[in-house]
RNA sequence: GGAGAGAUGGCAGAGUGGUCGAAUGCGGUAGUCUUGAAAACUAUUGUACUCACAAGGUACCGGGGGUUCGAAUCCCUCUCUCUCCGCCA
């Protein structure tokens, strides 16, 4: 949520910044700076009628000591008229309240001013490449090559869940501990903390992250306990600090999670979603800062630059984009996809999404901080990436390292397998 | 799931209808003393809104609602914690 501070201080440029995502937000910021004059006058008039109310409440407490009643009994009427204005005030400051912070809740982040201006994922901004593309002898799909070598399972998952939750069977199973492994161990060597957060989260930590109220089918949800699964451990990651007020010798904060993601993900069925290149259930290895509003940028290229080399040590071809307008997430100022070419299907497969969200999440947290002997807060900004998300670089490895010999195991991972091919 | 107790400022803990934003202790910060430190002493020390980051005002004693001229204090309700019993990896 941007705050009305940033509003008031430059709806212009506010309005222009957040029109490179493809919409058009003149009347909700204005309406949001109206809504807020409407809240502080009704505020203000309540604010003096309690004051008036407080003072002779005091009053009447005296005047029953001295023993004046006639007195006291005529504050008393007073103060039962005051008491009903007060009363309209409060329920008109409510709804003011409500409504204001509704439409604040419908306005986006302010996308950072080198995020490029476009509609769809096609006018993302190609950053950088790396890594070969391999020389097949034959290309296979890495569902073909589940069922072949007998790893994955997704016709189990079916009978036991549902569409959307493989089965990992054997080496299958181990290549997946392999990775969730060599993801916190290179986390741990950046100096991120490992923390294992719990898989369910309540309504306000949905909201602190921003799932709720806006993404709200994105997540399974226990209707009978008010609990939702988390669609990545960045909620309950960065929840840890919700309505916490640091230092800044504090900074930066380095959290690291692995956790099973469950996603709704409503309506997307079909060619593109085979395999596991999109699941209900999937397993991925989060990082999260907590930095100084100063700091946020050079650490969004620090953690591109992190999750760039474990792409590297894994040996795949990869793309790095900026995304533009249009495709930039709602709680985002600046995002970074990596992309990894998945050779069997000629595709290239989104794996991490790497974000500064500035101060957007930290208001809604009310995560603050104070600089150095300062007595007023400021909102910290949250950082956060996937480093990584396995469905789909396991794809791309099994399809990539495919030969007639079976699937050869990058050399980083093998220590963790203790198996240098599947076959 | 059953029975009982409780939730107060960074922590501990007092306060059961007015003078309570809240005693006291610890912690934090600044100062005095000291070559320096410790100890001792003195002062200061919650968040937010309004507003000039002034003065003043307002709200907040787990959340929401109610009674009352007035609530941390009484009532209702929800959540959470603890103790005992039951169940259980």
């Amino acid at each position: 949520m941007l705050t009305l501070t940033q509003i008031k201080e430059q709806p212009k440029e506010i309005i222009k910044r957040l029109s490179v995502r493809n919409k058009n937000f003149e009347d909700l910021i204005n309406k949001a700076i109206e809504e807020d004059e409407n809240r502080k006058s009704v505020q203000n008039e309540l604010d003096t009628t309690l004051a008036k109310s407080n003072k002779i409440a005091k009053s009447i407490g005296l005047l029953f000591k001295e023993g004046k009643q006639e007195e006291a009994n005529e504050a008393k009427q007073e103060a039962v008229k005051l008491k009903e204005e007060a009363k309209i005030l409060n329920e008109k400051l409510n709804s003011t309240k409500e409504k204001l912070q509704k439409i604040l809740s419908d306005i986006p982040n302010i996308p950072n001013k080198s995020v490029p201006a476009g509609k769809s994922e096609e006018d993302n901004k190609l950053i950088r490449t790396g890594g070969d593309t391999p020389n097949l002898s034959q290309k296979k799909a890495h569902w073909d090559l589940a069922e072949k070598f007998d790893i994955i399972d997704f016709e189990l998952g079916n009978k036991i869940t549902g569409a959307g939750f493989p089965v990992y069977k054997g080496k299958g199973a181990k290549l997946q501990r392999a990775l969730i492994s060599f993801f916190l161990e290179e986390a741990d060597k950046e100096g991120y903390t490992e923390i294992m957060p719990p898989l369910m989260v309540n309504e306000a930590s949905g909201f602190g992250t921003g799932q709720l109220p806006d993404k709200e089918g994105q997540m399974y949800e226990m209707k009978e306990d008010k609990l939702f699964m988390i669609p990545t451990a960045e909620v309950p990651l960065t929840n840890i600090y919700r309505d916490v007020i640091l230092k800044s010798n504090d900074f930066p904060i380095k959290l690291t999670a692995y956790s099973s993601c469950f996603r709704r993900e409503a309506g997307s069925y079909g060619k593109d979603v085979r395999g596991l290149n999109r699941l209900h259930q999937f397993d991925k290895v989060e990082i999260v800062q907590i930095q100084h509003p100063d700091k946020s940028y050079e650490t969004l290229d620090n953690m591109v630059n992190y999750v760039e080399t474990l792409i590297q040590k894994l040996e795949l071809p990869y793309r790095i984009v900026r995304l533009c307008g249009g495709d930039l997430g709602f709680t985002s100022a600046l995002t970074y996809d990596f992309e990894v070419y998945s050779a069997g299907q000629d595709k290239w497969l989104e794996v991490s999404s790497v974000s500064n969200f500035e101060s957007f999440q930290a208001n809604r947290l009310k995560l603050r901080f104070k600089e150095d002997g300062e007595k007023q807060t400021k909102l910290a900004h949250t950082l956060n990436g996937s480093a990584l998300a396995l469905p789909r670089i396991l794809a791309a490895l099994l399809e990539n390292n495919y030969s007639e010999k079976g699937i050869k195991i990058p050399k980083v991972l093998q220590k963790f397998t203790n198996f240098d091919v599947i076959d």
